[in-house]
DNA sequence: CACGCCCATAGTTCAGAAGC
DNA sequence: GCTTCTGAACTATGGGCGTG
């Protein structure tokens, strides 16, 4: 630390001292990047002022300013956990002597309900992504149920064509490639439903052709999902190649993740047990199955 | 122009803790 | 036991930019 961090110090070299000393090495490179941004929410009204003219009273009229701005409840409410996390920090390092997050007033965080699509929106998009490249992702992502980050890093050796299983052990996430689950429940053995696995058949013998053609080399490890140099497509490329064919093709738009809600509504009317459906989607307690994922 | 990458920032997911 | 809150890590979106 600095130990020139006291009382006449600045909030934006509180906030510096905090995210170089703290975040930088305790949490994840994605983390980092969002605790600073939306630290600077913040930082463009009080990041001048010292630590021992900040008061209570003026940290919630800026809350007020950045409701003022547009920003919705929920991040709001992100930035108010990341806000008081700083101060804690300062109290901990001796600068600051109460903590002047708590108490403060903020608008409720809203629960996010995600659109689905009806079996023919499903059958319509299917036909439409059929022997494309969008194939793969959309196919597991409603029939399985499996996360953008999950379809991108799948490789063959995850998939068991004798036994009619897939592996589902890492994710890919924005904006790094690292590669990890989400936690550990999401680590999961899958059955993989026939069709699919027809359908993975036929694409890995297409995909083996077009790298024999290019000269690349195709093994276990090779992406399921990938450009034709074997290298993996860009997470928010996915998420614009699919938003692009709702568009085209005039289907109601919908995020690429809410396949994934598809996927588990439709599961759930199709009265797959609650625990089963949990299982399958990688979550840790039933409980948030029905409350986040089935739409009825 | 279409495609794909990178970056910045907003918003969502989901586990675990806290509160009832 | 449940519901609600918190927080870390994820996904979404859009602009800019390079390539073909």
């Amino acid at each position: 630390m600095d130990a020139l961090l006291n009382g006449n110090s600045t909030f934006l070299e509180l906030v510096n001292g905090w995210l170089g000393y703290i975040v930088k090495h305790d949490y994840s490179k994605a983390t980092y990047a969002s605790y600073s941004s939306k630290l600077r929410h913040l930082l463009q009204y009080v990041g001048h002022i010292k630590l021992n003219e900040l008061t209570r009273e003026e940290l919630q009229s800026i809350f007020v300013l950045i409701e003022m701005e547009k920003i919705s409840p929920n991040t709001i409410g992100n930035i108010y956990s990341i806000t008081k996390k700083v101060f804690h920090f300062a109290i901990k390092m001796g600068v600051m002597k109460e903590n002047i997050t708590d108490h403060l007033v903020l608008p409720k965080r809203k629960p996010y309900v995600p659109k689905v699509y009806r079996k023919l929106e499903v059958t319509r998009l299917l036909s439409l992504t059929k022997g494309s490249k969008l194939d793969i992702p959309v196919t597991l992502a409603v029939n399985v149920g499996l996360r953008r980050g999950e379809i991108l890093s799948l490789q063959w050796k995850d998939i068991d064509f004798v036994h009619n299983t897939i592996l589902v052990n890492k994710g890919t996430s924005a904006p790094d490639v690292d590669h990890f689950p989400k936690s550990d429940s999401s680590i999961r053995l899958l059955k993989l439903p026939k069709k699919v696995g027809n359908m993975l058949k036929d694409h890995l013998v297409e995909q083996k052709n077009s790298f024999l053609k290019f000269g690349i080399t195709h093994d276990v490890n090779t992406l399921l999902f990938c450009k034709n140099d074997a290298t993996r497509y860009n997470a928010t490329s996915l998420n614009k190649m699919f938003k692009k064919l709702l568009i085209d093709n005039k289907l109601p738009i919908i995020r690429f993740h809410d396949l994934r809600h598809t996927y588990a509504t439709m599961a759930h009317n199709n009265g797959m047990p609650v625990k089963h459906l949990s299982r399958s989607l990688g979550h840790s307690t039933p409980a948030i199955t029905v409350e986040q994922y089935v739409h009825i």
